[in-house]
DNA sequence: GCGCCGGTCTTGACAGTGTCAAGTTGGTCG
DNA sequence: CGACCAACTTGACACTGTCAAGACCGGCGC
């Protein structure tokens, strides 16, 4: 908390050097990494607009002005997350070529940036029809189909509108993650996700 | 604050059958059917417990009363819901001995009693030492893990401290109940779930 | 150089929230 | 019948999100 403060007073030092914005810096930056920090601790839904603006050092309507609403901030924060999702799964896949390092990655994300994804993942704390999350969240999609592959025709001979093995393994990774996260898992699993998802992986099979 | 919930239930159990009890007759029941109305609208994180309080015809600080705290309210509701889904998974193994069917069963509760679901899987809401959350909690984790069977040693002879089977089945179920409640399926998918999690189910297999 | 302009942020206010302490009510039991 | 006590109310407090109005400051046209 005390380093988020820090890091905040930093960032704004630098780049009111280097660029104009008159009075903070980059407050919009420092107000979602303020947003991320608290939600770290406490939850998304527990996010009070009041305590990002005390942690950034500004007003306590500031984040309204900037995000508009309290689901404005949060909109941003999930969007963001969408995008360096995506990332994360976009250098799994082209890195290995596996779509079950791709799962990994999947839930490795989730530990690794769980504010992120604890937000991504809350759809009535966020604005949806806002644009940025809309691409952001097609960017992960994508990412995450790739290597899923095109649904094929099924024994009787139709085509289904979805790839069942893609949701399938969307779906288990997807809930592993919020399973190991909620605290639901044995020791085992939660001492060694990554170890345990592999284990999981090694003994299902996809037709 | 977890013994007064339990207090509380016990001396309703004890004094509903002998009388109803002075003003209202079972208050603490009309506050849980008004919280779970008030969740299935706006979720549980936006539960209001004044609103709940209005609902139900009492003063604004009934509820506080009768549970403590909001997050007491929303154990109660966490932990009924618990002994529904696992009466609900219960039932499922008992009429069908098939495992898919539970998993079948498992996405249903959650379609079907969305706000007792939301409320369950959403800890850092709730009281996690709550005794009668944990019993209830238990239950269902025994209802789940009927029916997968324990732990068989693997291709190198130990034998794991957890069932990677149940484990990814659990995931999977519980991923595909929340991306689907979360509107991250595709219309095909979300049109007819029941469908979709057959097809992948008749997808995959399980050594 | 200067005054205005527009965006950035602050100030102050409002209704609504959870929680707590103190009071009121009314059934029960000795 | 009176004392007791749990159930509930009342009133207050600090805190929240949101909004309107104002203060501040950089950059623009003149």
């Amino acid at each position: 908390m005390g380093a988020v403060v820090f890091d905040t007073v930093k960032i704004r030092a630098t780049v009111a050097l280097v660029t104009d914005r008159y009075h903070h810096g980059d407050l919009r930056r420092a107000l979602i990494d303020a947003a991320v920090a608290s939600i770290a601790e406490s939850g998304p839904s527990a996010l009070s607009l009041r305590a990002v603006a005390k942690l950034a050092g500004v007003s306590h309507a500031a984040p309204a002005h900037h995000f508009g609403d309290k689901a404005g901030l949060l909109t941003a924060v999930a969007a963001e997350g969408y995008d360096r999702f995506a990332d994360a799964l976009d250098r799994a896949w082209e890195a290995t070529g596996d779509f079950i390092e791709v799962g990994i990655a999947y839930v490795r994300f989730a530990i690794d940036n769980k504010a992120y994804f604890e937000t991504m993942f809350r759809p009535e704390l966020l604005h949806e029809d806002d644009p940025d999350l809309a691409r952001a969240e097609a960017r992960s999609r994508a990412a995450l189909i790739r290597g899923a592959g095109e649904p094929k025709p099924g024994p009787d001979g139709t085509v289904p509108e979805f790839n069942p093995n893609a949701l399938g393994a969307w779906s288990l990774v997807h809930g592993f993650a919020g399973l190991l996260m909620g605290g639901n898992f044995p020791q085992a699993v939660a001492a060694d996700p990554e170890g345990a998802l592999r284990t999981i992986a090694a003994h299902i099979r996809f037709d």
